[in-house]
DNA sequence: GTGAAAGCGCTAACAC
DNA sequence: GTGTTAGCGCTTTCAC
């Protein structure tokens, strides 16, 4: 029960505590290689395990950093919170999950609670439009990066921001519809109230443009539910929007829906309607959830990379925290991919 | 930049540090009401949070819990971890997230880390059958509880295993088809590798033995896949077994799957035949991840009561650490429960 | 009712 | 090249 110390290896290796602390730290070129050698087998032998409180109350550091969710539960964070685990594994990082579940005061909260845990760097997913209530703590120099969430000018200073294109996102998107010979095409959102969702219209908008086809030509169905308030009203607000657009005069022939889950949403409204996604209507889905693939018809959409953007994440946390003094901000744009499936093709006729 | 201290708190309200100590960790009748108001607005005014990792040193024990799970990025665990979570904030703890990717050789390491991180509670979510290679940190004081995986005759002594009555779950899904009419029915699953498998094919048999109907007229569809080994892979197996279920002279009319994902690889299997699920041929899944509400159609499955088994691994885990010693182990089965959507209705004819 | 002081395990000057 | 030592911030026993 009672855990090996620095003290008992020292004394067994018959050296100092310092000997096997230099070695622990990565300074074994200070002593002689035999004497490594012998603490190195002591620290096997005794099963040593250096006690990581101890450490951080010396050091001031924590292997540990935060991520914020709004929900792991949500098919998009789980992926992007495995990857960033993954990632933090690599630079020796552990990850202190915390679900805010959207409510602000919780968000807050937790970050606060991060910081006085000894964390320096945290990153945070949030879904509020201001990052005024954790500017304080930012203040004192916990390091914060923003992830899903285009950059504003009244961020805090140090904020670094990481995010793909939205707006190339859905010209890629749009743009493959066009390409395929679809002249009616109708991008389908809820209200366009974050940045990203701006963003992604704006990418619908100037792919039209470049298509030669008039924005005023294409429908945007505004609904009321917010970017991924809730799975099941993204995909609700999907079927409904899709009803209302098919049964249109001239019904368009191409949907672009602002995330996965509307998208599989207006699949479900075509189907409803008699129609067939792939054929009569193609659909493009965003962010390319574990669903997008697994659906009936697998689902063409615009793929985060998560991978990336998790590696990012944690490198830019690392650098500054290791670097400890006040960092400038910035923001960090990745470019998402097409991924092509089955539910778009060329229209009929 | 530098933090608050327990002394400045001490020396700026006038008192000594054992004084602040004491309030700090519910011993304020030892002071006087004024003395302890005093502290009380010191505190405040600095702003002062006590050192978690002094406080760690010093006692011994951590506010978190680690959470091994084989990753997050599947929506079944995406789902726990965030019901875990909010258990575990409830009580005033953390979770530190690992994600194992089903590599027996990561599991063993986290869990040992975890170990000399101070963490003395943990929740695994492990593949293996066996769990020795966590024996000897459980012999150490680490405090385990496994879910989602049935106890076993070898398990270590002390541990808790937290999970639903698999056979009951089943038998419900299954009973519940013989109710309506159905009368050949089917179980796929993949190998029956794991006691959960198991247990789940236990409860088919059972129900359709009190249906009257006997086992061997229902089929089996061994497969290669391992329990939640893919969510593809499950969606594969489940298409396929469904072709060569529905070709068959006599095909049956009802079918239960082995989880969510297998269930909605037979409903593209059943469409690929040119039937419909639900009229056609019923489809009950397990688990009720959150696809299952959200697939075409809405899919009848099990449920596993998450937030109640989060909330039981937590107490479990708090009652064990905070007492410190070695305590016996135990297996809790949690009754699953039946969510009746639209992939299932009385059979044709 | 309050304070003084020891020490949890480790790191990093600094001395030798 | 290796050892000695002073704390990091906190809790807790033991005096007063």
């Amino acid at each position: 029960m009672a855990e090996v110390t620095i003290q008992q290896v020292a004394k067994a290796a018959g050296v100092s505590t310092s000997t096997v602390s230099n070695l622990l730290n990565g300074r074994a070129h200070r002593m002689l290689p035999e004497t490594r050698v012998r603490v190195e087998n002591t620290i096997e032998q005794l099963g040593y395990r250096p006690n990581r409180a101890a450490r951080q109350l010396r050091t001031g550091r924590t292997q540990t950093i935060g991520l914020v969710v709004p929900s792991v539960g949500n098919p998009f964070w789980g992926s992007f919170a495995r990857q960033l685990e993954s990632a933090a594994l690599e630079e020796g990082y552990h990850v202190l999950l915390c679900n805010s579940e959207r409510d602000p005061d919780r968000e807050r909260r937790y970050i606060e609670e991060l910081w006085s845990d000894g964390i320096r760097g945290v990153v945070l997913c949030s879904s509020l439009p201001s990052l005024e209530h954790v500017a304080p703590v930012m203040q004192r120099g916990l390091h914060l990066v923003a992830f899903d969430r285009a950059a504003q000018a009244d961020d805090p200073e140090a904020l670094v921001s990481i995010s793909i294109d939205n707006a190339v996102g859905s010209q890629l998107a749009t743009a493959h519809l066009a390409d395929l010979g679809h002249r009616r095409l109708a991008f389908v959102s809820g209200a366009l109230g974050s940045v990203n969702r701006k963003d992604r219209y704006r990418g619908f908008a100037n792919a039209l443009e470049q298509a030669g086809l008039s924005v005023d030509k294409t429908i945007l169905w505004p609904g009321a539910s917010d970017w991924r308030f809730g799975d099941v009203e993204s995909a609700e607000l999907g079927r409904r929007a899709a009803h209302e657009l098919l049964s249109s005069d001239t019904p368009p022939t191409g949907i672009v829906a602002i995330n996965d889950m509307c998208a599989l949403g207006i699949c479900r409204g075509v189907r409803d309607a008699g129609l067939e996604v792939g054929t009569d209507v193609s659909v493009v889905g965003f962010d390319d959830i574990v669903l997008a693939d697994l659906y009936d018809p697998p689902l063409t959409t615009v793929r985060q990379p998560m991978t990336e953007m998790a590696a990012a994440a944690i490198t830019e946390l690392k650098t500054r925290v290791e670097a400890g003094g006040p960092t400038p901000g910035r923001s960090l744009l990745l470019r998402p991919e097409l991924v092509v499936r089955s539910s778009t093709s060329a229209p009929r006729s």
